[in-house]
DNA sequence: CACGGTTACGGGGAACGTAAATATC
DNA sequence: GATATTTACGTTCCCCGTAACCGTG
């Protein structure tokens, strides 16, 4: 489970839709699919459920989402954190 | 910042020595160095004190582990709700 | 010169993108 | 046949481990 899987999952069940997704993270669908495989395979369990117009969310899916979501904006308080704090000891650069 | 990268740095705080936190972690020291220099520079600021001892936290450092505990708490805890949903729908293998 | 961290370097695996295949409507 | 995901396949890049190097007591 890494933290690019993470956000291609949060991207895909956004969206609903694998294309879309890959659009929005600069990059082609195939890797974005083989992220969302990757993550089912490593939980054991489907996400989604694939119908004609795209990926619909199952309840493990939604379980995740919430939790990826949360885990995501950790990781970007932690960067703005540690950055604010090495901003706070260093003297300004003038 | 990968959370490969996390759990070394999270090692590293903890033996205050990159050796000990290889053996831990069953990785050689090397790798485990360069996940901190790499953490260090995609921060833009050292994490640790470099002593002749081992590493110490710097205060960056101290902010960083604080959250870095979070997240691996989180991901932990995201893997085993979504297993545990995944049990709850699909019934026993019995 | 012992100890600890880092850098050099080569090889194996991971992951991308293009293209082809599969499935559903 | 159009749309959407997945698989095949080749290539590139990343990352590990071994070995060598650097700095400090």
């Amino acid at each position: 489970m890494s933290i690019t899987h993470l956000q291609s999952f949060v991207a895909v069940a956004e969206e609903g839709h694998v294309g879309r997704a890959a659009l929005r993270l600069h990059i082609t669908q195939p890797p974005l699919s083989r992220h969302i495989l990757a993550l089912e395979d490593e939980l054991g369990t489907p996400l989604f459920e694939r119908v004609p117009k795209g990926m619909r969310l199952l309840p493990t899916g939604e379980a995740l989402l919430q939790h990826a979501r949360r885990i995501l904006e950790e990781v970007e308080v932690a960067a703005r954190t540690v950055r604010e704090a090495a901003g706070a000891s260093r003297p300004p650069p003038a």
